[in-house]
DNA sequence: CGATTAACCTAACGATCGTTTGTTTTTTCA
DNA sequence: TGAAAAAACAAACGATCGTTAGGTTAATCG
């Protein structure tokens, strides 16, 4: 290869960028932020923000693409320390939860922000949120269920409720991580009990 | 009591304004929908809709009320004709994930937008959210459930699950209801054979 | 039928939106 | 150090936002 093309000079202010975008879009919703609140939380001006993405959309992506990263590695970190395929996944949704209700802005914006609020990016948003599902379907077939249960309906119902609790959750009560290992555990007796009449 | 006061003389528009605005806060979103995209869709001047709402957000709480409304009817209807608990509650999501796919945009508009995104009705939308949910609160209470497990938990695994459905469903797939079935199904063995590790 | 009033239209207010253009400042690198 | 380029500022573009004021139409009721 040639030379390394070419390597910003500094890009703090990017990050700052994607981190106070992401409080904002976390908070308030993306439509519900406007660039000039961006800039200002940024401290600069709003047509400063063009300098480092060439639009709204792009930078949505951008935060989104950070958030399914952050809360992947947590996830994996976690999966990473048990061996048994129900330990694994009860460490999986423990990490999942704790991403995106304690740990980062990044992780809220991708359960609040729908791909569908931005028409321009709405296909890599969906294939960013697919990927990363992907890693509960592989839990989830490692854990051998019984014939009769449905491994997609399995899936989806935890992760739904997972995300889901973005919606009711307030801090004060017990923590995410533990929250997850309860819904886990509901639905882990449950099967090794044989199918539903 | 004294004269009934006053009756609207026709409310069909106001009716069908109600309807657009639920249509449309259900496909995009509330700040992304515009009172001229409302008055369009209903064939009237955006100033016309403010004979009816005095503001945006007092209309998307009329939406809200008439989803909630909708909801907790098709919900109330499907227990009614069951016996035996955990049929009931079976029905009860069923229901529950018919009329928020299915039946109206109105029960839509009640899962997709949040309190938070319109501050100034954010108290009521959430009042409406709350009292809906007693009925699960009621239904899971009926179970019986075995005293290692959090009927708190329970209800926020299952309605989480249910509400999330919005994100991933599209049509052609299995009935929400069939879904909805199963989600419960997943769960029941579980507790009859007691509390994990 | 005539008076009342809600429903709707017409037209626009001021604010804010995402974005652009042109210039100036700051940083990088030879 | 001096040239090149990225980053940020300054100022505004046209579009759209929620909402309002005032006039017109149409339905209601004594």
């Amino acid at each position: 290869m040639a030379v390394p093309a070419r390597i910003p000079r500094q890009d703090s202010r990017r990050h700052l960028l994607l981190d106070v975008a992401a409080a904002l879009f976390a908070a308030r919703g993306y439509a519900a932020t406007s660039m000039r609140d961006i800039a200002k939380a940024a401290g600069m001006l709003p047509g400063s923000i063009y300098c480092h993405f060439p639009t709204k959309a792009v930078l949505l992506r951008a935060v989104y693409e950070e958030g399914v990263r952050r809360i992947g590695d947590g996830v994996a970190r976690a999966v990473a320390a048990e061996a048994e395929p129900w330990a694994r996944l009860r460490a999986a949704a423990s990490a999942h939860m704790a991403a995106v209700l304690d740990d980062s802005s990044y992780a809220r914006v991708v359960i609040r922000v729908l791909p569908a609020d931005a028409p321009e990016v709405a296909p890599d948003l969906t294939a960013l949120r697919d990927g990363y599902e992907d890693t509960f379907r592989r839990l989830i077939d490692a854990l051998a269920l019984p014939a009769a249960a449905d491994a997609g309906a399995f899936r989806r119902l935890l992760l739904g409720a997972l995300n889901w609790s973005q919606t009711w959750y307030r801090p004060g009560g017990d923590a995410p991580a533990a929250i997850a290992g309860r819904f886990v555990d509901l639905l882990r007796a449950d099967l090794a009990a044989g199918a539903a009449p």
